[in-house]
DNA sequence: TGACAAAGTTAGCTATGACTAACTCTGTGG
DNA sequence: CCACAGAGTTAGTCATAGCTAACTTTGTCA
């Protein structure tokens, strides 16, 4: 391998490396989003505790973070009240949605149980570019 | 569904994010143990700048990080001498160079190109569990 | 209607993992 | 053989994302 070919594949890497560190300042809001939009379908309204709760994490935990969805758009809330997504959020969950439904399938399509190809795919899905998620919707027959 | 059994549910899906947040704990000590490994098979030695180029941050960040592996008897490492590995950093080494492998694999079989395939896989294999690793070597007809 | 439990907030702490800037050490080539 | 460039380290900063403990607000029901 030449000099300058060696110097593009350390690049390549380093740029791998970069995009899954990028991944991972999103991906917690993009799964904060996703559970309010399902709270909301499923109970009317998401609050602070239910995410508490369905994270895993303490109620303080969640405040905090809805803070950052605020500040970056994504949500809405008044002290004391229940949170709300905005049309950015919204669409960003339903996204996230669709996209973590998308890998789990292709997990069961390829023989892992529903419950372990669900969990695998709430990491998994943060990490899946949009060639991927193409190449897994015609493997599993849809869209092309 | 049953008072219990939504309760067993919110909590099977707190522990997925649970099990989430403790890959994020490990990844950067596979990745860069791995790269360590490789460093000294590709050239003798694992050095500090080379591993900064590779993963594209600054040698003060590989500082600190080294020195968490040395916390962790992952890594050893003397004043201005290149990092060793200890024998639970080779094994970890190994482990995560193979399953990175078996990743990219599986995407490359699904119809992904391989440069993709190979970034994709720098975020995914540190989300993937045993069972899935299992169904992935059966899907390409190995192992089993 | 108001006590009080549940929910929400705030303050203060921790660890990780990134950065820049300034420093020290190493080892090589002139 | 030593100057100095390159490599490594250290100090100090920041954001994220977690925690506990203490506080405040809400809203229900006796
Ligand atoms: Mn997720
Ligand atoms: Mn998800
Ligand atoms: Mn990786
Ligand atoms: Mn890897």
């Amino acid at each position: 391998m030449s000099q300058s070919s060696l110097k593009q594949e350390i690049r390549r890497r380093a740029k791998n490396f970069q995009r899954v560190r990028a991944a991972h300042q999103t991906e917690v809001a993009e799964d904060y989003v996703e559970l309010i939009d399902d709270l909301i379908a499923e109970t009317g309204e998401a609050r602070v505790v239910d995410l508490a709760d369905r994270l895993g994490v303490t109620k303080a935990t969640v405040n905090n973070t809805v803070q950052r969805l605020v500040r970056e758009e994504l949500a809405t809330s008044q002290p004391y009240r229940s949170i709300f997504l905005t049309p950015k959020g919204q669409s960003l969950a339903r996204k996230s949605r669709k996209r973590h439904e998308l890998v789990r399938d292709v997990l069961v399509a390829l023989g892992v149980d529903e419950e372990t190809a669900d969990a695998d795919a709430e990491g998994i899905e943060h990490h899946v570019s949009k060639e991927t998620l193409a190449a897994f919707r015609k493997f599993l027959g849809r869209g092309e």
